[in-house]
DNA sequence: CATAGCCGCCTTTTT
DNA sequence: GGCGGCTATG
């Protein structure tokens, strides 16, 4: 069947590989080598006689879409293979059928922090309070709306109370304004592709048709809005490939539907799914402690992990005096491993939150240890880039009134708030957009001479640029930086990190520009858009590499730190009033175990800097559930004796419970007990508060007081 | 109109 | 502890 050596599969990724037509689900736990069954499945499809044209691969991130693309080609010439993040095939789509969508086709794409702007906007121009509806919380209520495909106008409908009202009401005034900035959010991408296959049956076909395989990987972490495209993508043939795995799904929290990948199944009843079980990546060591904790979830599908490599190390687990020592033990340790010759490459630190990277980053400059920040301060986010990438988006979209307002006097030019909002009075009198009236501030007879000389200026200024916008994309951005006085600025400011950040955009771009097979202004921006810090990570250069849980997933590395195993930083303490999110909690620990290949270091710290003071913390309730033995505690060397002495075990409570037993705990009040399951340590305990609320809890945690009735 | 400095607010994870 | 927004001052 095929020219290709398919000898280093085991027999199930083979069957998975192999095959033909019709639904399939691989259920794979990590490091099965799920993501080498796409890649070879896409191989022995176009080997098979399929048009590489006729397949279509959806990563999760860009960095995995690019790795997939190499690979790909490393087995089959496969051009014209469409490899990509949902969101980059969407804006395909969108600008391709933007018309039947209801948009143009130079739309910008909003990032978070513009989406804030706009959302701002928006609760100012419905006269309600920022302090009553903060911007962000909002931005999130409106994204989970978004993510499950419920628009402005149904969510009106369904409005009851006053705030759902007041919601409503922002999210359709949030709407206008984007449709008026020609602009979409993150969400919109999604939510807009997903509408358009639904209503128009004649795209639906076309697209179905043109991708007649769609192969979809972590797909335990799609959203709503994504298996609406999936499915939509699919009707004309049903030849969908999925792969995910249960127990790695830890983006809920941005409208990931674990549903989709349990229910595959009855969303399509002939599919074959597969298992794959084996471990081809981790120690038994390290594949035991990751089974001890996933097991402690309830909600789930029991499965192990099948170990195929021989024991190796122990899993450290390390109880350091605070932060800083923390660090400067993981950077000895380090310098230990590096000495042993192990490239430093193959070396990670996993962290819950970013700014948990900053004690790193200061033991590893005292120790000269070279490392990389996967997604630290987002490049992209830094206010000179931004302001740059606004000029360029006011090129592509005029109407862009968030970039227009950002750049209008940035470098100081002299138009003033007050100029601002006398243009931004007559562009709503006239109905017309900020920059038509920009044009048109001769008529605006509130303007002072001389701030009317200013515009025209300025308006002259990115008219020049307009002209000089096509092709090559790297040329135009540096007279952007230079002509519009952002360059003199800065050197005037002697802002020389912002000087080499523009840099390094005029570089990128100047990569964009080689790669592409005809470069444009509009198509370059709308794919940074998409981009994250995540994909710059450098494979090739021998530094540590320093990311969040959640940026892990995904990667492998043969030694592994998780560092911050404390109650309320992990789990966060955002997720302790919820069981689902402390056991997505509990599924991102899985996974950042499950990257080590063969040493793992584990460790917390009894003090951490908190919200800029020194506190006290509680191990995390996690250490216990892979059964560490707080007693035998390994200790770092350079703790004291005493060092963990007075480490805070958890309180125990030597009763039994009986069924219907009244009990107070500290948080939910009040409850009568439901169930009760002696399992000595790990015993726990169902109530069914006074609120209605059933939790099932740790015994050893819920710290329950008994009533005496 | 520009700038510096202060106050108050938020603070998980990311395409 | 960090950032955005507001205010007072030049």
């Amino acid at each position: 069947m095929s020219r290709h050596c398919y000898d280093n599969l085991t027999s199930s990724q083979l069957q998975a590989v192999r095959h033909k037509e019709g639904p399939l689900l691989v259920i794979a736990g990590p490091g099965s080598g799920k993501t080498r069954v796409i890649t070879y499945r896409i191989a022995a499809l176009i080997d098979s006689g399929v048009n590489p044209r006729n397949i279509c691969a959806i990563t999760f991130t860009n960095k995995a879409a690019e790795e997939m693309r190499q690979r790909t080609f490393s087995l089959v010439p496969n051009s014209g293979t469409h490899i990509s993040t949902f969101h980059s095939l969407c804006v395909r789509i969108l600008r391709r059928y933007h018309e039947q969508a209801g948009i143009r086709a130079n739309f910008s794409i909003y990032s978070e922090s513009e989406q804030t702007t706009c959302i701002k906007n928006a609760i100012k121009e419905c006269e309600l309070e920022t302090g009553n509806f903060p911007p962000a919380r909002t931005r999130e209520a409106i994204s989970t709306l978004k993510n499950k495909l419920i628009d402005s106008e149904s969510y009106k409908e369904q409005a009851e109370d006053f705030f759902t009202k007041a919601l409503a009401k922002i999210y359709s005034r949030y709407q206008h304004l984007l449709q008026v900035n020609n602009s979409l959010d993150f969400d919109d991408l999604l939510m807009k592709t997903a509408l358009l296959l639904e209503k128009d049956s004649d795209i639906r076909k076309e697209l179905s048709n043109r991708f007649r395989f769609l192969l979809i990987d972590e797909y335990q972490d799609t959203n709503h809005a994504q298996y609406c495209i999936a499915k939509n993508l699919v009707c004309e043939h049903n030849n969908i490939c999925v792969t995910g795995d249960p127990d790695q799904s830890i983006y809920r929290w941005r409208g990931a539907d674990i549903r989709n990948i349990l229910a595959f199944e009855k969303d399509w009843p002939d599919a074959v799914v597969i298992k794959l079980e084996e471990n081809f990546r981790s120690t038994p060591n390290i594949l035991s402690l990751a089974d001890r904790l996933i097991a402690v979830n309830q909600n789930r599908k029991p499965k192990t992990l099948i170990p195929t490599k021989k024991n190796g190390s122990d899993v450290s687990i390390i109880c350091f005096d605070d932060h800083n020592v923390e660090s400067q033990g993981i950077a000895e340790k380090i310098i230990e491993l590096s000495k042993s010759g192990i490239s430093l490459r193959n070396i990670a630190v996993f962290y819950r939150i970013n700014s948990a990277s900053r004690p790193l980053e200061e033991a590893f400059i005292k120790n000269k240890i070279p490392y990389q920040i996967v997604r630290g301060v987002e490049f992209y986010n830094r206010k000179e880039i931004r302001d740059i990438l606004a000029y360029l988006k006011i090129l592509v979209n005029p109407q862009d009134e968030v970039a227009c307002l950002r750049i209008i006097n940035t470098p100081a030019r002299g138009i003033g708030k007050s100029s601002t909002e006398r243009i931004l009075a007559y562009a709503a009198r006239k109905k017309i957009s900020f920059f038509e009236a920009l044009k048109k501030s001769a008529d605006v007879s509130e303007l002072s001479n001389s701030s009317k000389i200013k515009i025209k200026v300025f308006v002259e200024m990115l008219e020049s640029f307009t002209a000089a916008a096509n092709g090559p994309v790297a040329p135009l951005v540096e007279r952007v930086f230079v002509d519009s006085g952002l360059e003199a600025s800065l050197k005037k400011g002697g802002d020389n990190d912002a000087i080499e950040n523009i840099n390094e955009l005029i570089n990128s771009a100047a990569v964009y520009d080689g790669q592409s097979q005809e470069p444009s202004l509009l198509d370059y921006l709308q794919q940074i858009a998409l981009f994250s810090d995540a994909d710059s990570y450098d494979t090739a250069q021998d530094k540590v590499a320093l990311m969040t849980l959640h940026a892990a997933k995904g990667l492998e590395f043969d030694n592994i730190f998780i560092i911050g195993l404390e109650d309320g930083l992990l789990p966060h303490e955002r997720s302790s009033d919820n069981d689902d999110e402390l056991e997505e909690e509990r599924r991102l620990f899985f996974v950042g175990i499950t990257r080590a290949r063969q040493f793992l270091q584990i460790s917390y710290a009894k003090y951490r800097i908190f919200r800029g003071q020194l506190m006290r913390t509680v191990p995390s309730q996690f250490l216990y559930e892979i059964g560490v033995d707080f007693g035998k505690l390994q200790k770092s060397e350079t703790a004291e004796d005493d060092y963990c002495d007075d480490i805070e075990e958890p309180y125990r409570i030597e009763a039994q419970f009986t069924s219907n037993q009244l009990v107070r705990h500290k948080k939910f009040g009040l409850g009568r007990v439901k169930q009760f399951l002696e399992m000595g340590d790990n015993s726990t305990i169902t109530i069914r508060f006074d609120d209605g609320r059933i939790k099932t809890l740790m015994l050893k945690y819920a710290n329950l007081e008994v009533i005496d009735t």
